[in-house]
DNA sequence: GAAATTAAAAATCTCGAGAAAAATTGTTGA
DNA sequence: TCAACAATTTTTCTCGAGATTTTTAATTTC
């Protein structure tokens, strides 16, 4: 995760077997196949993921940046640890950069950005009708990544943009974790419509509200189940 | 630069050599030895850092994190460019996010906060005091960043730590560029004690005026110095 | 003389094996 | 039964060497 990010929004495919073996993890991590506080044993993943001990090493060095993976001294590499008070921390933060550069897009957006909006919803829109049966659920979270990535598009700040770009990966799997215990109740369409809508009015005040509002929904979601299942996905 | 920070605030010293490895490149980067867009040639440096290619390797990886190396495909590392672009973009996030991080910082620290408040005030003062011969630079820029640490460090948000880290970092990098062509002509001292005071009587309105303003200046005073030598270490 | 093609050189990327450290297991003694 | 100690196993960390790719230099051609 560079901050010098990937010429424009253009999905560049690994070149090298670091970065596949990077991307494979990543998606491991995020979509919970590898479990929060899990052992990450060079010698045994080496075989999984095809590569060499020392490529495999660098593609977990390179995850640390994303705080995905945790490493202490001579003890070699962990899955990033999860708890309802990092993502508490990770919703805050989050609400507050975002909002933030939500603002400056809104103001300075031209219209090339407004369209380049309306197309993210309106494929993001696309994903939601069909998805009911689970299925297309990966297409569903890129589209939707896609429309939080858009939004705040024209804000200038690549410093923000590359923090939102953590947090939201972040936020991802902690969304991802909760998902197999409860369907959705929320009529997120709706609140990304109502987002849509008061970008393209540039009213950022609503905008902002609608926003924070949608952040903090997810965790208060998962707050709740965790609240019913306290003993499980506990960590740390 | 692991978001699981090594143990509150104790310098844990390297016990591998990645790690000292990691940590020597960051100094030269820092202090400028090694240029902004310089190529980092692994069979090079290795001889120089006294460790193997792979080692030299997952040391890099690592300075990613930090947004201090950048590397692109199959074409190796560099360390990362400059560009007064940049820098402002890292001044005005981190007024943003130090800012808000200090106001939490102020509303909740307690007694133990304040007294090593004052301390890190203090041995900051002192150093400032014998830092007229440049020799003790280190031990003052090591002083300034721990006052600047402690005053937020009240604030309960990790994330908000961790990236301010990584802007102080980077903001470290370029004020130590511009070092080299003028002396400090603003008084420092005073700009800290006036934080200190407006945090010890919790005015939290104050102290958020007051640290804009400081780093605010430091952005100001190198944009200056660019003005008048447009030629000279302008990069990207 | 300049552009394009080709050959040589350098650098990156990758792997497997060996030394050092940590974790596990088994053993001994109170 | 439990704790402390020692030997074994596992795992991490590290290095040097070989295969691709990129970069540089030289040659040819218009």
């Amino acid at each position: 995760m560079n901050i010098s990010a990937p010429a424009e929004g253009l999905a560049t495919e690994p070149k090298t077997l670091v970065e596949s073996a990077y991307r494979a993890l990543r998606r491991d991590i995020i979509e919970g196949r590898l479990a929060p506080g899990e052992k990450l044993r060079v010698e045994h993943l080496k075989d999984n993921y095809g590569v060499g001990a020392g490529t495999l090493r660098e593609a977990l060095s390179l995850l640390i940046s994303d705080a995905l993976v945790v490493s202490q001294g001579q003890r070699g590499f962990r899955v990033a640890p999860v708890s309802l008070k990092d993502f508490e921390d990770i919703t805050q933060t989050r609400v507050m950069l975002e909002c933030n550069a939500l603002r400056q897009s809104i103001a300075m957006g031209d219209d090339a950005w407004e369209a380049s909006l309306l197309a993210a919803f309106h494929r993001l829109a696309k994903a939601e009708e069909k998805r009911i049966g689970s299925e297309d659920r990966e297409e569903w979270e890129e589209r939707n990544r896609i429309f939080h990535e858009v939004l705040i598009a024209a804000c200038p700040s690549r410093w923000l943009k590359h923090f939102l770009s953590i947090l939201y990966q972040q936020a991802e799997r902690y969304r991802r974790m909760s998902l197999y215990l409860q369907p959705i109740p929320r009529d997120i369409h709706v609140e990304h419509e109502a987002l849509l809508h008061a970008a393209m009015n540039r009213d950022a005040d609503k905008a902002a509200d609608i926003l924070s509002e949608h952040i903090r929904l997810t965790f208060r979601s998962i707050q709740a189940i965790q609240a019913d299942q306290p003993n499980e996905k506990r960590q740390a």
